[in-house]
DNA sequence: CGCAAAAACTAATAAGTGTTAGTTTTGCAA
DNA sequence: TTGCAAAACTAACACTTATTAGTTTTTGCG
């Protein structure tokens, strides 16, 4: 009866993309049934599949959405100016800030990307490890120049992209501290240590 | 036809947590099915409730085995002596320790703690809420003994505690770096930071 | 209004789930 | 060798799953 509402901009199928984020965010991919989404956008299970093809194209299309803004922001980054700190500071930022305001899909695409079905997963783990190649490369870069102490690069990229990726724990939390001390907090730490 | 095999000093119970924690981290606790155990087992599946009392019950397990190693080597640490930086120090190395010998059930119990049933979901998160509180009144002290930088004692523990777990990355890629170096890079990141 | 397309519905299917009941086989101790 | 308990087996159940087919309702346009 009641029909799949679309604030303005957004296709049904975005919405039901949207909506099918924060369904497996709360009880994974695998836990999560088209029932309950069908229930959460008011719905029959039948009536999503006139705007969608399977519940697995809802898993790819999270995670390739994320993955290509990450892909797209570190394209932006490698090609400006400045000292490779402030290059990989930003990237902190971004990270940080995508967890803000894309953190269903966000959480999804790091937790829930292993149910991909081929050539999907071989896909997207290609734009993950390029990404992580580009930040190495970074890394590399800084310790050349003198930038960054000597350490290992991959370690480096490591620690900071799970650093980062933590903060999903910060979301449950949110009340203890301001999103600005979290990310000026966390970027100086894992820039400067946190030893006096 | 075939029997579970247990090596010397494992009930077979423990075979089959085992089994579970590595089938678990392969397919995620919804996806993997106790068929799919049995086999791996070399069984039939409802041979396994000679052994076992239900799925979630492995859950259980896995979960609480690795909460409670944790939960009692901080308070270990906490009355040890030495500064709050050794300490601190110690912990990470702990963590980073148990990533390399117990791989599958700690995996497992950072990642589908959510699908234990109550009351064990309310016990778990009690266990690691602890822990965090431990390690950020330890952080707090260290900060009050001019030992660590003026900042947010919440944001150091989560940053240190999610950059830890990203270990489980590393594991795919053992052969790029050796788990020494890997250890002490990490720390010095996180305690020291990265740059000149 | 009337018509066509979009999008909802109901009913059903085939496959897979954890688990139980009841039975047979296995392995060890007497 | 006999007997008993441990642990395997087969068959089955009651549910849930994603998805399809076919039908009815709703919506927007001329």
């Amino acid at each position: 009866m009641a029909k799949i509402k679309t604030s303005k901009n957004d296709t049904k199928k975005e919405v039901i993309i949207q909506q099918a984020a924060l369904l497996f965010k709360f009880k994974s991919y695998s836990a999560a049934s088209m029932r309950e989404l069908a229930v959460a956008l008011g719905v029959e299970a039948p009536s999503l599949y006139n705007h969608i093809g399977s519940k697995s194209e809802l898993l790819q299309a999270i995670c390739f959405k994320v993955g290509n803004k990450f892909a797209s922001q570190i394209e932006t980054i490698e090609n400006s100016g400045g000292c490779v700190v402030d290059k990989i500071e930003a990237i902190i930022r971004f990270h940080i800030q995508m967890m803000m305001e894309n953190f269903d899909e966000v959480y999804v695409a790091n937790h829930e990307w292993k149910h991909l079905q081929e050539p999907f997963l071989t896909d997207f783990l290609a734009i993950r490890r390029s990404y992580e190649k580009s930040l190495t490369t970074l890394v590399e870069t800084g310790i050349n120049q003198n930038e960054i102490r000597q350490t290992n690069p991959y370690v480096a990229v490591l620690t900071i992209l799970s650093a980062v990726r933590g903060l999903e724990f910060w979301h449950r939390n949110k009340k203890n501290v301001s999103p600005q001390v979290l990310e000026d907090d966390m970027v100086n730490h894992l820039i400067n240590g946190f030893v006096n």
